[in-house]
DNA sequence: CGAGCAGTTGATGAGCTTCAAAGGTAGTGG
DNA sequence: CCACTACCTTTGAAGCTCATCAACTGCTCG
């Protein structure tokens, strides 16, 4: 086990490389994402503090990691993880947890990706990221986006313009404040609740 | 544990009921899906023999699950389970990889709904079935389809006009036979593949 | 035979993307 | 310290993909 820190942009690991460590994240933000040949992206994840990342039952990664904000990871030798789960099989029953909640979340992603309008997109996505903060025992409002406008966009499958375009309809229509860029305060979370719910 | 039998096109269980059994698929086909108040419908997976049912770090489950055809399946209380999965570590190992494999599809389909043409959802769609088909056993060509047209469009985040059309210019290209409303037959599976893969 | 449902096909339109350009912000070097 | 540059974000205009609305076909089942 090694601790390990990252700085801003920088990649911890990509897609198909031979999947050689895990890592736990214990400070910072991460994003997970995969490319399509021709440059298209899908960002499947932000990571923070807590959760699990390079978890995989193949060979290889099947994701690209990379550094949102300077991260601190604690890295696992992935044979190493092994003994250690056969020493400690509480530690499995967490991870089985951990990955039941994952899917029931990539879950949700699925019906936002297929099924909601833009606006609908985006207020899931800023409530999301305000119940994280709420978890990490931060306020959750107002919401800090520690992501660009294109990592929103390859997050949610939509284009920068329209996650920009989006957010000011939200604002004029005074349900959102944009304070700077990088932070959001939410005016109305009831309201958004029932935006972000489809009805 | 007991063996349970279900008719085509019945429910299984509903998202937010409480989650009581696990279940393991052993024969026939299965939707799970998440419902909008409003009525749109994303559906989440189709389930095959082998695959798990109903595992939830919750109390409650975080979908709902029907039958597409005649369906066997095991089903063990929650309680069991856990008392079983204590008696039986190895178990846990396998449930582990099966939930990593699981959330590896789930990026994949992250991508599909966020980054894809219509065109290029039918193509994967088609592939992964074909896949399925070879891992149980049948031939990976014709690809039967256990599911209508329905199923399809709120699987892909497309609606039923979208899925007919792409079928039917798909056919008009020669890249694929509808031998039946139920029955694909893959003409030329490579250049499939390029497609699905986004080139 | 007729009713009802799933699927196909056509015409139109909405929502989002694409292309383009201007406004802001941060970082760099004189 | 400020000007310059590069990048990110915002805003505008036009276009395209897919959704919506509607009609028709064919099948199944009473």
């Amino acid at each position: 086990m090694q601790m390990v820190e990252i700085e801003p942009h920088k990649t911890i690991f990509e897609e198909a490389e031979p999947a050689n460590h895990v890592f736990n994240v214990t400070a910072g933000a991460i994003k997970i994402y995969k490319l399509l040949s021709d440059g298209r992206r899908q960002v499947t994840g932000f990571l923070f503090p807590g959760d699990f990342l390079g978890l995989t039952h193949n060979e290889s990664y099947a994701y690209s990691a990379e550094a949102l904000t300077a991260t601190k990871l604690c890295r696992y030798p992935r044979g190493k993880l092994e003994t250690l789960l056969i020493e400690m099989p509480k530690l499995e029953r967490q991870l089985l947890g951990m990955a039941s909640h994952e899917l029931a979340a990539a879950q949700d992603q699925m019906m936002l990706l297929g099924r909601k309008s833009a606006r609908e997109r985006l207020v899931s996505f800023l409530l999301m990221l305000s119940d994280a903060s709420v978890r990490h025992g931060q306020p959750g409002n107002p919401v800090p986006l520690p992501m660009n406008r294109t990592d929103i966009a390859d997050y949610l499958g939509l284009t920068i313009e329209t996650v920009s375009r989006t957010l000011s309809q939200l604002k004029r229509q005074g349900v959102i404040e944009l304070h700077d860029e990088k932070h959001v305060h939410l005016v109305k979370p009831e309201a958004l609740r029932g935006i972000a719910a489809g009805s």
